[in-house]
DNA sequence: TGGAGCCGAGAAAACGTTACCTCAGGCTTT
DNA sequence: AAAGCCTGAGGTAACGTTTTCTCGGCTCCA
């Protein structure tokens, strides 16, 4: 920078006033100084800059999420990625991968390289560990799970009502047998979604069978066997309503293998790429990470700009895409059944 | 800093000693120094540390991907990321668009944020601006497409050597009008597809037909719709290779929507999630994004501790996964002209 | 016409850290 | 036993910016 002050023949508060933009710098100067920059092949220095300025600030935020290579989550980073780049704000994304431990590291590495804000979806139990964090003015929004041990604002997708409305639309399509297979309830959003399927059975009038709940299922393989158990078992279902990706990729293997992928109905919670080329293609609960992210990230510049108002939880809603797999109706038997319950 | 120092009756210059973990100093100063760190919930400044330290290194690189949310790309993301990780380095992601202002832009901006080395899924036609980086001491590393105007390292998949692979097993199938169906040849890959594809034919004697080569090929409608016409034709191929993903889904549409899903071979390049639970599963030419970017975060790390051997174009190999579609037989009639051409 | 006020520009300090230099004290070496 | 060396620690300058303060010169109004 000095060598362009000399070059320009200004100080180095010229070429500093310049480069930012202050207009009460003469046009002449401004021009010799741009001219010189060209020149010299100068480049601003953000990290030194950042050093003076006012408030230390980087024009970086920093982005925790599970798996930057996950679906959700690649979404939710574009999301983000949106809002900050208007903002001439660049990401620094990490993956957790669950690991609590790692998120701690991940989230003090980055507050090392003093984000200005920092977006996570947690996975630990406790997050008082960035208490400290944020009294030394580190901005922080939590996505798709409510944090532990600190009050901070909150972005979800609207679990509950998403997967109310699926049951709904199952239950209108005359479905009265409707299987839950859900995650581990330690999970905040499997336990929404298991509370949304509850109270639509419950509205409805649909006396709850254990029997149709299952949860506790990681992963494709497990939640395949649940479910090759329940529909082979005594008072199958009619319908099943998988609360999570995998677990609705390990149902779908379990109807082929027995055939019955166009007699019993499915709606899956969360969308995924190429549902509609599936035979039938599948119904699901979409939620939208872009708009998560999206907004997780307006919260967090309008915390940044001053905004101190009472935190909150903001509710994103999701939309049921209607593709097949969902509108099979019951076998006629159920049809009786039906009639004779209204008789 | 200073207050640490001065909690623990130490001189600045230690407390960065104990800091930086430097052997020298006296484990007793050391803990005091490490309890008062605690005490004061004091944060090391990375951003002031890069600054003075030698070298100026930020322990950052920056990545310019076509689109954190595709899956190619996050996976890619993903790659870098573990490697970066284990130096303890972060990574700054962007989105290009396939917008080469925007990727001028995006690099400028994390040049400007000093960071160490810079990883380029490259999408202009002139990348010459980066000369002065590179001067500066950034390292720059390209993947996926060659850099244009400028010399760098690159690590590439074997599109060509992929390609023949797919081609050779759909003739030794017993194919041989194999139709190809590719994106637009400004874009290196599918030059290279298309050349593994015609060198497949030739090496087997095939003659080429001009008529079953299909390029420019931009989203899925524009795949389906040229398909379509190709199966719809006078002399249709009996198996159909799709160069890239977008494509093979246009393929896989018209293959139902006609419902010769079942007739037609199909070998796509590049795979996708749930390839394997469609009907049929999908055969593809898997490429190995995240292998690609483990590689060139190596590259780039090596390069950034001071390794100056040539540049060189590194070549990630692909696998074929066998799912069934590209198993189909080709049509009785085609055995007869195959043993009419044997004879 | 003279002084107040304003505007544009420069000098210097400061941001938080590390590198370099210096120095005290104990140990080895001749 | 004295001189030199090594080890551990501190003082200070420097990294590349921005901010604050200061100052010269201009305009404006009485």
């Amino acid at each position: 920078m000095s060598d362009v002050a000399a070059l320009a023949r200004v100080s180095l508060t010229t070429v500093s006033r310049v480069i930012n933009g202050v207009s009460t710098v003469d046009g002449d100067l401004a021009s010799r100084v741009h001219r010189a920059v060209e020149a010299l092949d100068y480049r601003h220095n953000l990290t030194a800059s950042s050093l003076r300025r006012a408030g230390g600030r980087t024009r970086t935020v920093g982005l925790l999420l599970e798996d930057v290579a996950n679906p959700f989550s690649s979404a939710l980073h574009r999301g983000v990625e949106d809002v900050a780049r208007r903002r001439d704000v660049a990401v620094l994304a990490g993956s957790v991968n669950e690991d609590a431990t790692r998120e701690r590291d991940l989230a003090l590495g980055l507050v090392a390289r003093r984000v200005d804000g920092l977006i996570i979806v947690p996975c630990g139990d406790d997050h008082s560990y960035l208490f400290t964090e944020r009294r030394a003015g580190v901005a922080i929004v939590f996505v798709d799970r409510q944090p532990q041990q600190l009050l901070a604002d909150v972005v979800v997708s609207d679990n509950a009502q998403g997967t109310r409305n699926a049951i709904r639309h199952l239950l209108s399509g005359g479905h009265r047998r409707i299987a839950f297979l859900g995650d581990v309830l330690s999970i905040q959003t499997a336990r929404d979604r298991l509370a949304g399927y509850l109270e639509a059975l419950r509205e409805a009038g649909v006396p709850r069978e254990g029997s149709q709940i299952v949860h506790g299922l990681r992963g494709i393989d497990a939640a395949e066997a649940a479910t090759q158990q329940l529909l082979l078992g005594t008072q199958a279902p009619t319908a099943l309503f998988t609360a999570q990706n995998m677990i609705t990729v390990g149902a779908i293997r379990a109807l082929r293998d027995l055939g019955m992928q166009h007699r019993v109905a499915l709606v899956g919670f969360d969308n995924f790429l190429l549902a509609d080329l599936l035979e039938p293609a599948v119904t699901v609960v979409a939620q939208d990470p872009g708009a998560l992210g999206a907004l997780a990230a307006e919260i967090l510049f309008a915390r940044m700009d001053g905004d101190d108002s009472p935190v909150r939880t903001h509710v994103v809603p999701t939309s049921l895409i209607v593709r097949g797999s969902g509108e099979i109706p019951p076998p006629a038997v159920d049809d009786a059944e039906v009639e004779r319950a209204s008789a």
